[in-house]
DNA sequence: CTGAAAGCGCTTACAG
DNA sequence: CTGAAAGCGCTTACAG
């Protein structure tokens, strides 16, 4: 016991064991055992964190800053990439569960279902990223992607395009509320809201590239893409470049999410910033507190994002 | 004990006590103790892994490849980035070292020093990835950075370029291993090895603009760059459009990695196609090996690169 | 095929 | 401030 207090609380302990202990720790080369700890104490000190994707930096700019929300707290992290599927879903949490985490940071877990009931029947903690449509007994931490869908739109019909598409892959939660937005904005302006190509391909540019040069084939007259993220709108500006189309003089081109690609771009992409890294480092923060028992009074922050224009649109 | 069997060993217990157990099982929603499994088999099932960076897709799809590999075998992995430091390398070996994986899989570790030495006195296998140039009695996985860097120049010199320059950032070993292969295709051919720009920034597109602005400055008679990777060279690309340098006309660019942008970019980018997934695959793979006992003969194995010829350069 | 015993390395809670 | 006791939930190894 003396060691184990000089170890985690050196002060209640006297120098001289304190001493003691310190050279035998140097001289073995001790190293606490994380299993013997969890399984005495029964808090794990690790999370689980799920996100649907790792391939563009969005969930990475999130995981650092979980990363440096976490890791001064002592926190390890389980990360788990689903892939966007339910299966995956499940299938990690399943497997996370049993390593007892003290709680889940999670991106695209739906509200109902076995995965939520095994969550809660497993009384984690779970907070939600970049989804504030949560019901009021759940956490989150995001910003409204419908809202971000309307900015981005009400600002190219205020540039004078008249007829803006909507381009989309995967076609995630997310991504259906950022539609949602656009429609919304186009219905307000008296517009066409069904210049839209849709595609459940996971994003990319080269799928960018596709998804623009059909846009052109099915509605000729459109006069500006809303790509649903930077992936896709670079790859739509490297189709309209291959084609000869001027950006934005013939077609204008908006992003989401404002990757570093898009600054530097020729033309740079009008897009939308998100709060990547604050959504993640805000939602570890928000679990810390809960762990504490000092839950914050509202359960839903919103970060808010913010309309970036630039030389595409 | 008999229920430990039927969740282990179902075919040692008669269907009878297996099936009392299941029930239980799902009357209770009993979810296994993976601390406890450890403490008392002294197996963690949990490997470390060690990557420098998340922010381009390479080590992304590094992790893809061992995730593939070593999920469907029941392991699980702590997944640490270590941003190219070695403070942040040693505290992370640490605190993992603390779960008692049962093995590592790293990109970036020293070879000597204090890492190695704790690695090595925790009797933890470790398969270093990306890194072929290892002493005998370790593992790697790879391929050779120099050949690639060497490959790469040599076709840029049968193009027809005389004067091609090297641009890098971030500075690694791997980054300097093409360094030396670059440096090694221009002497051979009698050309200025010299016309380089180096810097230890991380990489990203706007500094490949950066430094191409830098190179066009120093060297105005450069007719190529050879960018230590693509997003680099997609930066450097960007700043020729918009200095309207024609490209390849006026400079070429290739870069290194192959990122999915390259294909699709206007023009598409030359560069070295590496096999990122493939080395976490047979990495992870090479470490199961090693956990049951049956380590390969060769303890270096080179997954090869290939030139992949586009229209920059 | 089943089960009783001991122990993995810690922490909790209590006694001194 | 220090320490003896008990137990966290499994597995190993041995007995029946």
């Amino acid at each position: 016991m003396t060691v184990s207090r000089a170890l985690k609380n050196p002060a209640q302990v006297l120098p001289e064991a304190r001493a003691r202990v310190e050279a035998a720790v140097a001289e073995l080369g001790y190293v606490p055992s994380h299993a013997a700890r969890t399984l005495a104490s029964s808090r794990s000190r690790v999370v689980g964190v799920l996100v649907p994707s790792l391939s563009n930096e969005v969930f990475v700019d999130t995981l650092a800053g979980i990363q440096d929300c976490l890791g001064p707290a002592g926190y390890q992290f389980l990360i788990g990439n689903t892939n966007y599927s339910a299966d995956k879903q499940a299938e990690l949490v399943s497997t996370y569960l049993t390593h007892a985490p003290d709680g889940f940071l999670v991106t695209g877990i739906d509200g109902s279902g076995a995965i939520r009931q095994r969550l809660s029947a497993a009384r984690v903690p779970v907070v939600h990223m970049y989804d504030l449509s949560r019901t009021p007994d759940q956490w989150s931490v995001g910003f409204s992607q419908q809202r971000a869908g309307f900015t981005l739109t009400k600002y190219l019909l205020e540039r004078g395009y008249r007829r803006p598409g909507f381009i989309a892959a995967q076609l995630d939660p997310r991504t259906m509320q950022r539609r949602a937005g656009f429609r919304r904005a186009l219905r307000e302006a008296g517009l066409d809201p069904d210049v839209e190509i849709l595609t459940s391909e996971p994003s990319s540019v080269g799928l960018g590239s596709k998804l623009l040069a059909r846009m052109l084939e099915h509605a000729p007259a459109c006069d500006a893409v809303f790509c649903c993220n930077d992936d896709l709108a670079l790859g739509a500006l490297f189709e309209c470049q291959r084609r000869g189309v001027l950006v934005p003089g013939q077609m204008a081109i908006a992003g989401f999410n404002d990757l570093p690609p898009s600054a530097w771009a020729t033309p740079s992409l009008t897009t939308i910033t998100t709060p990547r890294y604050q959504i993640g480092f805000e939602a570890a923060r928000l679990l810390l507190q809960i762990l504490d028992g000092h839950p914050p009074e509202r359960n839903h922050i919103d970060l808010r994002f913010t309309l970036t224009p630039r030389e595409s649109a």
